[in-house]
RNA sequence: GCCUGGGUGGCGGAAUAGGUAGACGCAAGGGACUUAAAAUCCCUCGGGCCUUAGUGCCCGUACGAGUUCAAUUCUCGUCCCGGGCACCA
C-alpha cells in the first residue's frame, strides 16, 4: 500500500470502473424494491458551482446508501437546457444558443464525473432536444383538446426602444435592463395552463406529504390561498352596470361606503366616459400601467386613487358609493373590484382618510361601542353587529352567512370562495424554448398542429435579434404555414414559445424511459419507477417548480397515463452555500484568489490596499464570493470536497465555506490512510472479529462496542435524518480510538477488531468518500466494489454495557457521578446516590422532599 | 405588511424521548519527533471566583417571564438576522 493517500490517481481509476463495468444501470426489475432518487437537474449555465456540487453531494450519499441496503436505485441527470441565460450569452459572445448550451452541457457533464456521482449516465436527456420537447408539445395539444390550454389576453413588460418583452429580472426600477428606458405594461394575446381547476386538490393534498418539509406545504397553501366568501352585485347608478365584488367580509356590507375597481377593470373607462373626471380617470389608468406591478413594488406605492364620477348602489344599506380606482385593487384577484369598508379593513380606512369618505361601524366588539370619531384604526376583530337592519345584534360570523342568504334571495349576491392562485401563464415570447403547436389561421382562428406533424422544430440557424427580440416571426419558413384544416395558404405559426418551467413539469417522467419515441414515457417503466421516492433541491423552489410539476402530474393522471397523483413523495430542500465576501477599496469586490495575506492582514494582489472582510452572503459570481470547484478537484480531489460538503452543516441549513474546513476533512481522510497502512500487515489475512464480545478484553471490549455503535449510528443518521455531520463526526471518534490501540500489547483478538474497525468505518463512509473507501478496501484484500457490499448491521451484543454511570443532581445542580451494574433497580442506584460523599454534603441537615430517578442515567434529590 | 426559517464557545456545529450543555472539526496555545522546517503524534482550550487550585463554587444556549424535580429543548412576550412574496379585499 501506497504510503501517501493521492486522490488524483485513485479518483481516476474507479471512475473509469464504474464507467466501464456499468455499475450504475439499471432496469426496471420486479424482484427488487425500487427507489427513485433525483436532485433538481441543472441549467447548463457553463460549469458546476458550490451549490451543485452541494446538492448532488447529498443525493450521491442517499443513492449511494440505498444501493447497498440493498434496493434499485434509479439516479438520473439531465439539463434543464432551455432558457434566457443561453440568449444573453447569445448576443454578448455572438455565439448561437444552441452551441453555447451544448458546449456547456459538455463541459458540466465532465465536472458531474470527476466528482464521481453515482449516475445512470444512459439516461442522460437535455430538455432543449427535439427528442424531448415534441412529447411536451404533444401534451399541449392534449391539453388544448381538454381546455386546459387557452389563450387569454394579459400584460407583459414591454420596452418600446427595444420591441421587446421583458422578463421581472430585465426591469430593473421600472427600467428596461439594456437601454434604460421606462418599461410599460402591454396587453398580449398568451396561452395559460388551468391550474386553478386543480386548486383545490392541490390545496388537499398539501396535508397528505408528511415527507415534505412543513415550510413548503406551507408555502403552498398560502399561495393557493384558497379564502371563504361571497360575491356581491352592486348597481351602477343612471346605468345598467353591475359591479360584481368578491368579499371575505360580506358581514360588513352595511359599512361600505365607496367601491375601488382596478386600474384595469373594464366599467373605469366606461363609467368615467363622458364625465367631468374622464381626463383623470384616464391620466391615472395611463400611469398606473407604467408601474411596476411585482408584490414588492406595489408594496412600497402609496395607496391612491381617483373618483371615476359615477356612483353604486349598496344593496343592503341603500346607500349611494361613490365608485373609485385605486393602485391597490388587482384584477387578478376576486373580480378586480373591492367594496371598501373604512371601519372594519385598515387600508380601506386609510384611504377613506385620505379622500374624505364616511366611515359606519358595523361591528363592535363585544363589551364596548366604537365611536368613529374616536378611531384610529380600523377594527377587523369579531364582533357584535350594528347599525345593520335586521342583523343587528348578531355575531358577526352568524351574520356572514345570514347576510349570504339575504342576499341569495333577493339574486344580489352568492356565497362563493376564491383563490389567490392564478392560472399558469406559459407564452414566451422568446426563441430558446419549445414552439407551442399551434396554428392561426384567418378562417378557422386556432388551429391546432396535427399530432403527425410533430415536431415543430424550432429553428436552430436563427440568431437573436438586436434588443434581444425573438427571430420566429421574422422566419417565413417556419411562421409562414398552411392550415392544417381549410389549407388556406396564408396562415400563421404561432411564435410564442414554452415557460421552460414546463420542461422541468414532467422530467422526472422522461428519465424513466428517456428513449422512448412511441410517447411521452414508456407507460410500464413509469409505473414502475414512478413516484420519485426522494427528491433534493433548493428551497428557491418551493412553490412554482414543485407546483407545477404536482399539477402536471395531475392532468398526466386525468389523461389516464399515469398511475400516481403526486410525483415526490420526499423532498429535502437544501441550504445556500455561502462565504464571506472581500473587497478592497479600489476595485471593489474581489475574488478569493485576489486576496493576500501581509502581516496577518488581508491585502488587494491589484494594488496592495487593506481589504475588507464582508458578511458572509451566498456564493454568488457579483459578489466575487465564489469558490471553483476545479481548483478544489485539483488540489484535494473529489472525495475531500465531498466530504467537507457534508460535514460543515447538516443538508438543510446553509453552509458556510471555510478552506481550512477543507483542509481539516482532508487530513481525515489522510488519518484514515496511514492507519490503515501502518496496520495492514497485521490485519491482511485475519477475518474482521464477529464474535461475542465475552472474548475480548476490557479495552478491545470498549473498541468493539463503538464500533457498533457507530454502524448504528451512521445508519440512523443517513436513514432517518440526513444528518451526514454527525454521521462522520462518528466515525471520526472512531478513527481517533482506534489511534490509541498500541501493537506492543496485542491480545488474541486485537487484529480482528482492528480489521473489523478499519473495515468498518470505510464502508461506513463509502456513500460520501466512494473513490477512497473502494480503493482502501481493495487494500485489505476484496475484489469486488463496495458498492456491492452489503451496508453493515450492528449486534445488539457487542452494545451491551455491564456497568452505567449515573448522575447525580440536587435541586437540578449537578453535583456527582457514580458507576453502578446495569441491571441495579431504581432502588438501589437511589439509595447510592443518597448515600454519595459529595451529594451528603448537600442534603446533610436537610428535609428529603422528593428523589426522581431518570431511566438508568440521573438522579435527582429535591431538598 | 404577510408568509417562512434561524440566534449555542474565537469559528462551523453537537445534544435523536424535557435528564451530564459544548460531541466532532477548525482556529489558537503548549509539548514530542527533527540539525531545522513541513508533515505527523500527544495535551490544553466557554466566562468568572478562590490564603483549600479542587472529585471546588458561581454564571452561561439572543433577551424577559412562565410550566417542571429538571428547559438549548415546551408555552407566552420582546429584540436581532436570513429567505420568499402576486396589497389575499
Amino acid at each position: 500500500m501506497d504510503l501517501k493517500y493521492d486522490p488524483r490517481a485513485i479518483e481516476a481509476k474507479w471512475q473509469k470502473y464504474w464507467q466501464e463495468s456499468g455499475i450504475f444501470k439499471v432496469t426496471e426489475d420486479p424482484e427488487k424494491e425500487k427507489y427513485y432518487l433525483l436532485e433538481m437537474f441543472p441549467y447548463p449555465s457553463g460549469k458546476i458551482h458550490m451549490g451543485h456540487v452541494r446538492n448532488y453531494t447529498i443525493g450521491d450519499v442517499v443513492g449511494r446508501y440505498k444501493r447497498m441496503k440493498g434496493f434499485n436505485v434509479l439516479h438520473p441527470m439531465g439539463w434543464d437546457a432551455f432558457g434566457m441565460p443561453a440568449e444573453n450569452a447569445a448576443i454578448a459572445n455572438n455565439i448561437h444558443p444552441a452551441s453555447w448550451t451544448y458546449e456547456n452541457i459538455a463541459y458540466m457533464r465532465k465536472q458531474l464525473k470527476q466528482l464521481g456521482f453515482s449516475y445512470d449516465w444512459d439516461r442522460e436527456l437535455a430538455t432543449c432536444t427535439p427528442e424531448y420537447y415534441r412529447w411536451e408539445q404533444w401534451l399541449f395539444l392534449k391539453m388544448y383538446e381538454k381546455g386546459m390550454a387557452y389563450r387569454k389576453e394579459s400584460f407583459v413588460n414591454w420596452c418600446e426602444p427595444c420591441q421587446t418583452v421583458l422578463a421581472n429580472e430585465q426591469v430593473e426600477a421600472g427600467m428596461c435592463w439594456r437601454c434604460g428606458k421606462a418599461v410599460r405594461q402591454k396587453k398580449l394575446w398568451q396561452w395559460f395552463f388551468r391550474i386553478t381547476d386543480y386548486a383545490d386538490d392541490l390545496l388537499l393534498h398539501c396535508d397528505q406529504l408528511p415527507g415534505w418539509p412543513e415550510k413548503v406545504t406551507t408555502m403552498q397553501k398560502n399561495w393557493i390561498g384558497k379564502s371563504a366568501g361571497a360575491e356581491i352585485r352592486f348597481a351602477v347608478e343612471d346605468s345598467p352596470e353591475m359591479i360584481t365584488v368578491f368579499t371575505t367580509r360580506p358581514d360588513t356590507l352595511f359599512g361600505a361606503t365607496f367601491m375601488c375597481l382596478a386600474p384595469e377593470h373594464p366599467l373605469v373607462t366606461e363609467l368615467s366616459k363622458g364625465k367631468k373626471e374622464e381626463k383623470a380617470v384616464a391620466g391615472f389608468v395611463e400611469r398606473m400601467s407604467m408601474q411596476d406591478r411585482s408584490a414588492k413594488a406595489l408594496e412600497s406605492y402609496e395607496k391612491e386613487g381617483v373618483f371615476t364620477g359615477a356612483c353604486c348602489i349598496n344593496p343592503a344599506s341603500g346607500r349611494k358609493m361613490p365608485v373609485y380606482t385605486a393602485n391597490f385593487a388587482l384584477m387578478e384577484y376576486g373580480t378586480g373590484a373591492v367594496m371598501s369598508v373604512p371601519a372594519h379593513d385598515q387600508r380601506d380606512f386609510e384611504f377613506a382618510q385620505k379622500y374624505g369618505m364616511e366611515i359606519i361601524v358595523v361591528v363592535r366588539p363585544e363589551d364596548k361601542d366604537l365611536d368613529v370619531s374616536a378611531m384610529t384604526e380600523a377594527y377587523a376583530e369579531p364582533g357584535i353587529m350594528v347599525n345593520s337592519g335586521q342583523f343587528d345584534g348578531m355575531e358577526n360570523e352568524t351574520a356572514k352567512e345570514e347576510i349570504i342568504s339575504f342576499l341569495e334571495s333577493r339574486e344580489q349576491g352568492k356565497k362563493t370562495v376564491s383563490f389567490r392562485l392564478r392560472d399558469w401563464g406559459i407564452s414566451r415570447q422568446r426563441y430558446w424554448g419549445a414552439p407551442i403547436p399551434v396554428i392561426h389561421c384567418e378562417s378557422c382562428g386556432i388551429v391546432p398542429v396535427p399530432e403527425k406533424d410533430l415536431p415543430i422544430l424550432l429553428p436552430e440557424d436563427a440568431d437573436i435579434l438586436e434588443g434581444g427580440r425573438s427571430p420566429l416571426p421574422y422566419i417565413d419558413y417556419f411562421s409562414k404555414t398552411d392550415c392544417p384544416r381549410c389549407g388556406r395558404t396564408d396562415a400563421r405559426r404561432e411564435t410564442d414559445t414554452m415557460d421552460t418551467f414546463v420542461e422541468s413539469s414532467w422530467y422526472f417522467d422522461r428519465y424513466c424511459s428517456p428513449g422512448c419515441d412511441s410517447g411521452m414515457f414508456d407507460r410500464k417503466a413509469v409505473d414502475y419507477w414512478m413516484p420519485v421516492d426522494q427528491y433534493i433541491g433548493g428551497v428557491e423552489h418551493a412553490i412554482l417548480h414543485l407546483l407545477y410539476s404536482r399539477y402536471f402530474t395531475r392532468v398526466l393522471h386525468d389523461l389516464g397515463l399515469i398511475d400516481c397523483k403526486e410525483p415526490f413523495t420526499r423532498l429535502l430542500t437544501q441550504g445556500m452555500v455561502c462565504k464571506e465576501t472581500t473587497s478592497c477599496p479600489e476595485h471593489g469586490f474581489l475574488f478569493p484568489s485576489q486576496v493576500k495575506w501581509q502581516e496577518g492582514n488581508p491585502a488587494c494582489t491589484l494594488c496592495d490596499s487593506p481589504v475588507t472582510v464582508g458578511r458572509v452572503e451566498k456564493m454568488s459570481k457579483s459578489k466575487k464570493n465564489v469558490i471553483d470547484p476545479n481548483a478544489l478537484l485539483e488540489e484535494y480531489g473529489a472525495d475531500t470536497t465531498r466530504l467537507f460538503c457534508l460535514f460543515a452543516a447538516p443538508p438543510e441549513r446553509d453552509l458556510e465555506w471555510s478552506d481550512q474546513g477543507v483542509d481539516g476533512s482532508f487530513r481525515f481522510l489522510n488519518r484514515i490512510w496511514r492507519l490503515t497502512a501502518d496496520w495492514l500487515d497485521d490485519i491482511r489475512n485475519v477475518a474482521p472479529y464477529n464474535d461475542a464480545p465475552e472474548n475480548l478484553d476490557d479495552s478491545l471490549r470498549e473498541l468493539y462496542r463503538k464500533i457498533h455503535e457507530t454502524i448504528r449510528k451512521v445508519g440512523n443518521d443517513i436513514e432517518d435524518r440526513f444528518r451526514f455531520n454527525t454521521a462522520i463526526s462518528a466515525v471520526m471518534e472512531l478513527i481517533n480510538l482506534m489511534y490509541g490501540v498500541e501493537k506492543e500489547n496485542k491480545s488474541a483478538h486485537t487484529d480482528a477488531v482492528m480489521r473489523l474497525g478499519i473495515e468498518s468505518a470505510v464502508i461506513l463512509l463509502a456513500p460520501m468518500v466512494p473513490h477512497f473507501s473502494e480503493e482502501i478496501r481493495a487494500e485489505l484484500g476484496y475484489r469486488e466494489s463496495i458498492l456491492l457490499a452489503p451496508w453493515p448491521e450492528y449486534r445488539e451484543d457487542a452494545l451491551v454495557k455491564d456497568e452505567l454511570t449515573i448522575v447525580v443532581q440536587v435541586n437540578g445542580k449537578l453535583r456527582s457521578r457514580f458507576d453502578i451494574r446495569a441491571d441495579a433497580d431504581e432502588e438501589t442506584i437511589k439509595e447510592k446516590a443518597l448515600a454519595d460523599e459529595k451529594v451528603q454534603k448537600f442534603i446533610e441537615g436537610k428535609k428529603l422532599r422528593k428523589v426522581i430517578v431518570a431511566r438508568g442515567k440521573l438522579v435527582n434529590i429535591v431538598v
